[in-house]
DNA sequence: AGCTCTTCCTGAAAGC
DNA sequence: TGCTTTCAGGAAGAGC
């Protein structure tokens, strides 16, 4: 599923072919994820790619108005094209003949022969387009990139949080771009249980996790990526990355570090993978890992 | 403030 | 074999 590397990986795949571009049509198939379709497709026409940027997991086309007939002094008109992938959002660009892949419901004819396309298997993505004036209104919501937040801003804002720290790192509005996958990986690397309250860990953890979030994030845009559903880049090659996990999706499997059994449990309502004996548990209730179901296998009927 | 539950959607996999 | 059920999960909203 698409979190911050993987979006990266995208956004640094369409800078190799959009900027530059004209669009030429705009055609939907289902729109449910679609804001104002509408006006996309009566807007987009015309209009040049300038440049593309990430937002957290937000994928940024920056557009404006070609200046073909009436270059007068009045401003360009200047939007951005957001988009989410949701679960199963994939974007590609290829030439307009190639074979349409099933659930495409986004096509971008380009002035190149080529179209930019979206694909999404369950639509759990969005689009929509804003005007200039409206990036920063957007950009307000979202919490900070994590590669560039400080250590000392980290520290202060999970330490005086009494949220489970599993869920602080998924809130989009603290930091943006993490997912399950990454916050798993990088509480595993701090050696911090998913289900600690943030404001309880110690400064020294606060700071093993900050770093375990860079280097997570770093290497997994380096390997471009995890593929572990469908995810694929914008010339729909998998990544490398998730052959490199070393606790999510390997419940019931030996920690690489000290070979103890990686566990499953349900943290903030989305399965949590951690190390039991290099991640401790919280003290006391709340999360000593019993009041938190497994499921499958065993089990039927309590 | 923060947690849980529900909704959206589809396909894979488990269950029968 | 084949139909049915369960499940995954990002984000938002409701309710506690």
């Amino acid at each position: 599923m698409p979190e911050l590397p993987e979006v990266e990986t995208v956004v640094r795949g369409l800078r190799l072919s959009l900027p530059g571009r004209t669009v030429v049509g705009v055609r939907f198939g289902k729109t449910d994820f679609v804001e104002d379709s509408a006006a996309i497709a009566g807007r987009l026409p015309g209009m040049r790619v300038t440049d593309v940027t990430r937002l957290g997991k937000f994928i940024c086309i920056g557009l404006e108005a070609c200046a073909s007939s009436a270059s007068q002094a009045a401003p360009l008109s200047r939007s951005y094209l957001i988009i989410h992938l949701g679960m199963t959002g994939r974007l590609t660009v290829i030439h307009s003949r190639e074979s349409v892949a099933p659930h495409t419901h986004g096509f971008f004819v380009l002035d190149d022969g080529r179209e930019l396309r979206y694909t999404d298997i369950r639509r759990f993505g969005r689009m929509l387009l804003i005007p200039e004036s409206g990036l920063a209104d957007f950009t307000g919501h979202l919490g900070k990139e994590p590669l560039e937040i400080g250590a000392e801003e980290f520290c202060r804002y999970f330490g005086s949080r009494g949220a489970r720290v599993k869920a602080l790192l998924l809130d989009q509005s603290v930091l943006r771009g993490i997912g399950n996958i990454y916050a798993d990986e990088s509480l595993f690397r701090a050696r911090v249980h998913p289900a600690r309250i943030a404001q309880n860990l110690t400064k020294k953890q606060l700071l093993a996790l900050h770093e375990a979030v860079r280097r997570v994030l770093a290497d997994a845009i380096r390997f471009r990526g995890s593929s572990i559903s469908d995810y694929v880049d914008s010339e729909g090659n998998r990544g490398e990355f998730q052959f490199r996990h070393r606790v999510y999706q390997r419940d019931g499997k030996p920690c690489f570090r000290c070979k103890a059994i990686i566990r499953r449990v349900i943290v903030a309502g989305r399965s949590s993978h951690f190390c039991p004996r290099c991640q401790p548990p919280p003290r006391g209730r709340g999360g000593s890992g019993k009041s938190l179901k497994p499921r499958m296998h065993t089990d039927k009927h309590a």
